[in-house]
DNA sequence: CATAGGATCTCTAGTGACTAGAGGTTCAAG
DNA sequence: CTTGAACCTCTAGTCACTAGAGATCCTATG
């Protein structure tokens, strides 16, 4: 049975990322050596392994506890998790569409400048003042 | 001249957010009035607008520092403001990849869900097990 | 002129998701 | 039997704020 750099090892979540998760209560307390280390068995691997990939997929731990005690549960309607993968995807095309503008606008920045001094600096001015930007970039 | 709680109307930043910013020594300590309130200038004023401005454009408060620095110093060259830029260009489209990735593995879980219960719900099964998505979203 | 309320003041602590470090124990290899 | 890596617990730091407590100040109205 795998000790906890095992499991960092099968998962990819860092030694000290488990050990918090358990203390955060997202992941069980798991079986303890006679020597007082952490055991893992494959359901604790396959939950930090589902953790892991939901966390890849910039789910928050608080939707992820949500998850968690869903696919717990097989027999519920599946609704809720659609819900929240739902709202994921709504935050993530929103933060596309945000880095997007920011992205332009930092390259137009950049294309004016004219690597001179600061004085006529177009990155430095731009940042002092927001009527220079082609459009909103700003929420 | 302006209280912090016109500073704070005039410039987008909040009142509690300028605050810090004194605190951490990104901005200077204002002049008070009589009862010990802060007062603002207008350098103050544009300083604070600078900082909200590269705020929204995404820089780090560490970026900001220097780019205060620079602003401060106009016959410096700009290449390091320059570089400061592009860096957090880069940062940017990094970002942007990478929640492109996300959002095409997320519409994926979204569509096959067929709404029934949970032991056949998409989005918790491809959470649990990587190798059901169609490529590389991590890093 | 008194008072009521909103805005300001300082200070501490909490957020999310870890990360780093101190100081001590356990385990596997040689 | 010793070395040294990996484990243990605990606290504190990160980033950029945000929230709250409790006290003081400012302004408008009665």
């Amino acid at each position: 049975m795998p000790n906890i750099g095992e499991a960092s090892k099968r998962t990819g979540v860092k030694v000290p990322t488990i050990r918090y998760y358990e203390q955060i209560g997202l992941l069980p307390a798991p079986g303890r050596s006679a020597g007082n280390q952490r055991v893992y068995d494959d359901a604790m691997l396959d939950r930090l392994a589902f953790i892991r990939h939901a966390r890849d997929l910039g789910f928050p731990l608080s939707d992820i506890q949500d998850l968690l005690a869903m696919a717990d549960d097989p027999d519920r309607s599946c609704a809720a998790a659609d819900v929240i993968a739902t709202r994921q995807l709504a935050s993530v095309k929103a933060r596309i569409a945000r880095l997007t503008a920011l992205q332009q606008e930092l390259e137009r920045m950049l294309t004016q400048c004219s690597h001179g001094t600061i004085a006529d600096c177009r990155v430095i001015e731009v940042l002092g003042n927001h009527d220079l930007c082609a459009r909103d970039h700003a929420g």
